[in-house]
DNA sequence: CGCATCTTTTCACTGACTGCAAACTTGTAT
DNA sequence: ATACAAGTTTGCAGTCAGTGAAAAGATGCG
């Protein structure tokens, strides 16, 4: 078949094979997110997302383990940016301190763009199941993390529990504040950064539990802590 | 068919019907996980789980909702007399010492049985994806007891993220000390408690770091420290 | 063109899971 | 005891997820 005119102002550097696979990948994802989008997970079958590609049943398979698994954007290369992020930390600032930091970092970053971004929390919370797809990411995610931390306090990530224990720890805030400030109304969405702060200023506090609001029975008035760096 | 002679010593609270139900969940239960823990999950069948537990499988469905289902630590009861034993804990007690004591204590109740929760935990190893099907669980039972943490502090649990944030980091605090317990070649059984109060010790103080060991690169080994924990 | 290689498709199959209606068990009022 | 209401188990028939194998169709290359 020969080239059309039209020459492609793309550098091909991928053959024509290379290219048809990627087209075909991106099409069953797309498919597959605007069809799930649109009826609910448990509402769309796979045969429905190849039909609406325009492949096979058995080609969707080809390309992706499970159903959930044409939802996930999982991105190895992220995992090695944050890694890298940790280790570019000031050697002396304190382990949660830096990972708080990252972490706060790269959820600022993602939430530039918060329609993706809602969508997909949103997608979350509403199908507990897509967890376990990124579960096994997610601890790897952590063993890295954690490694990271290992080398930074002299410590070994296999001998001693405290690495790990910190990135665990900090997940769990961001994990828990994420799911808080979904389910609060957000007046704005730039405050989930002050909540993720408040949050891990807590913890570095040892979660001393905060003044509860003035009670009508009996105020015990405990002096507000103020909120510094974490 | 009559009752065999030695009469039951439980005051009947509930009737025939209930005990059996239970029984038949349990039989379920046990099966599954003891297969699993046998051959791995994608071994084993749901017809094979209820023949071993002398259900229909049918039957096995009427009680859950899918084969990881059976295998999920956690159920209903469970919840309730966590948060009980949580509301049960003095009230001056800061909350994340009253949280780490219940979960401390529901670890080492689960622990007499260690055939099954060792399997138990193997289990969630080898299947991150088992994490998918107990993540809505989890989010549950994270909700309650926040709730609880919320009665005992007076503050609210939609507005405040404190008692979320104090469950969420106690349950981290219990994945990766459990993590890292299976993970280290574990000398005693016992000393899993011991690594968790260790973890909340460090969490209540603000998870600074502990001291590193003697660096090898010098040749001057000195003493080793006397660490009877860890 | 002709051949090696890769991709897609078809087919047949196992296993998860559901709805339905029949059969059976238990609680209870008579 | 009997009978009836209500709950539980089961078999059956069917849909959907997911896999292996081999045929059929593209593509790359000499």
């Amino acid at each position: 078949m020969g080239m059309s005119a039209g020459a492609v102002a793309e550098p091909t550097e991928l053959g024509l094979r290379e290219r048809k696979k990627r087209q075909t990948r991106d099409a069953i994802r797309e498919a597959a997110v605007r069809l799930v989008a649109d009826r609910g997970l448990e509402r769309v079958t796979v045969d429905e997302i190849a039909q609406a590609a325009n492949v096979s049943p058995r080609t969707f398979f080809n390309y992706f383990r499970s159903k959930e698994d044409a939802l996930a954007g999982i991105d190895k290369d992220e995992i090695e940016e944050t890694c890298a992020a940790l280790r570019a930390r000031p050697a002396d600032e304190p382990p949660l301190s830096a990972v708080a930091a990252i972490l706060v970092g790269r959820l600022e970053r993602k939430m530039l763009d918060p329609q993706i971004q809602q969508a997909r929390v949103q997608m979350h919370q509403s199908h507990p199941q897509l967890f376990g797809v990124h579960a096994a990411t997610w601890r790897n995610f952590e063993r890295r993390l954690a490694e990271v931390i290992a080398e930074r306090t002299g410590l070994s990530a296999d001998e001693d529990p405290y690495p790990a224990t910190v990135v665990a720890v900090a997940m769990a805030v961001v994990r828990s504040t994420i799911s808080h400030w979904q389910a609060t109304e957000n007046p704005s969405a730039a405050t989930l950064s002050e909540n993720l702060r408040a949050g891990f200023d807590s913890v570095a506090r040892g979660l001393t539990p905060p003044a509860p609001p003035p009670e009508p029975s009996g105020p015990s008035p405990a002096e507000r802590s103020p909120t510094g760096a974490v």
